[in-house]
DNA sequence: ACCAACCTGACAGCTTCCTGAAGCACGCCC
DNA sequence: GGGCGTGCTTCAGGAAGCTGTCAGGTTGGT
């Protein structure tokens, strides 16, 4: 499960990034909201944790712009405003759940878990895409039913498309997705993996758009 | 199932139990130790949730006498957040798993339901994984069909793999296994009892992916 | 045909991991 | 109570293999 945390306070956010990583999950975390619209446009979240106060901006705002575009990805909210008007108008805006700081690591583990189910159907979902089944909760690919091994990097690169099928995503998508939003990478490190991923997968897993970007092949 | 539950608090007692039954299993409740052991001498119990902290002396005694007469009943631990050390010696002492208060109800379905599945699937629940069979009943394992005796922390860090055949397992993960979640280890231990593992069971029995972790080989 | 964009083999640096050994805590036995 | 043994953790040196960079080749559009 994919999980966007939006939180600028770095003792909490590292301490929630953690947690979350220790559940299994990904997790991709960003400190403004700018950030936040540019990771979901490179991947879909399965979840989103939103603190309320943000330097450019209030949480609530910014879940009331998702709502209103028809995104239904379940957001649980973390503020330190433990007042009952904010409460309604985090859950009027739209969220799943409320979390009040200084909240249990643990607590918020059984939140995600139980939205966890609530959202995804079956417990482990094997994506079968042509000659490939992938096993996003193993983090296994199998091409023609043969184990294949994958990098961290290789995984998260084909993490990236596997999130947004179709979709066309430029390289400067990829390397904010690959490395911390922002990171200076002045060579052509993405074309490289993708070059390692085709090797592994297969030629036609990854497609061309030349001066644009790559998308997912089809089938 | 039948679940023996020792709690002395009222009311997280009457949830749990109310839980329990709600899933369709048995349940004894009882709030002193001497009370747990007539319980046992009536009933065979499969699997017993013991709170640590009881007005007849502390659950981790109990445990140890448990253990010590060759009783592999699975046990799970229930225990306030502050005692750390209690659970590290509670893990030592022969539990199976623990849950910290306060825990979500669902959380302790899917504990229970892990259990179940593991340990009354058959009869003689014994896992065949290469050249190695394993009693998960009797936590004891042959290689090629000679003894291999597994220290408690050997046992615990095999024990994770065998829960999650095929999935990848982040150092991270294994930690909150071995220990309670948020224990800080500063060092390499989980390598170091990979490494013995290795050494005890076979060189392939656990495969690493460098910079995500281990997993299960396969066959 | 030209140029830009992209592909890919090679490689060095560096993160990550392995493992032997030493130190430490705890329980056991006399 | 003191000595002993077992198992756990830490540390350090070395090994392994991932990954960014580069260079030269290839492709595709105009």
């Amino acid at each position: 499960m994919r999980i966007l945390l939006i939180e600028d306070d770095t003792v909490l956010g590292t301490a929630v990034r953690d947690q979350i990583a220790a559940d299994g999950q990904s997790v991709d975390w960003v400190s403004r909201l700018d950030a936040a619209a540019d990771a979901m446009a490179v991947a879909a979240y399965d979840l989103i944790l939103l603190d309320l106060m943000l330097p450019d901006g209030l949480g609530i705002g910014f879940l009331k712009t998702l709502r209103s575009r028809g995104d239904v990805t379940p957001v649980i909210i973390l503020t330190a405003l433990d007042q009952i008007s904010d409460r309604i108008a985090g859950l009027n805006a739209g969220a799943d759940d409320y979390l009040v700081k200084p909240f249990d690591l643990t607590e918020l583990s059984a939140r995600i878990g139980s939205v966890a189910r609530r959202y995804s159907g079956n417990p482990n979902p094997i994506i079968t895409h042509g000659a490939l089944d992938i096993d996003l909760a193993s983090r296994s690919v199998h091409k023609n039913g043969k184990a294949v091994q994958l990098t961290a990097r290789e995984w998260a690169l084909f993490d990236a498309f596997l999130a947004r099928p179709g979709q066309l995503l430029s390289k400067t998508q990829l390397e904010d997705k690959l490395y911390a939003f922002g990171a200076e990478i002045e060579s052509n490190t993405i074309e490289v993996h993708v070059s390692r991923l085709r090797k592994k997968l297969g030629a036609d897993v990854i497609h061309t758009e030349r001066g644009m970007g790559y998308r997912l092949g089809t089938s």
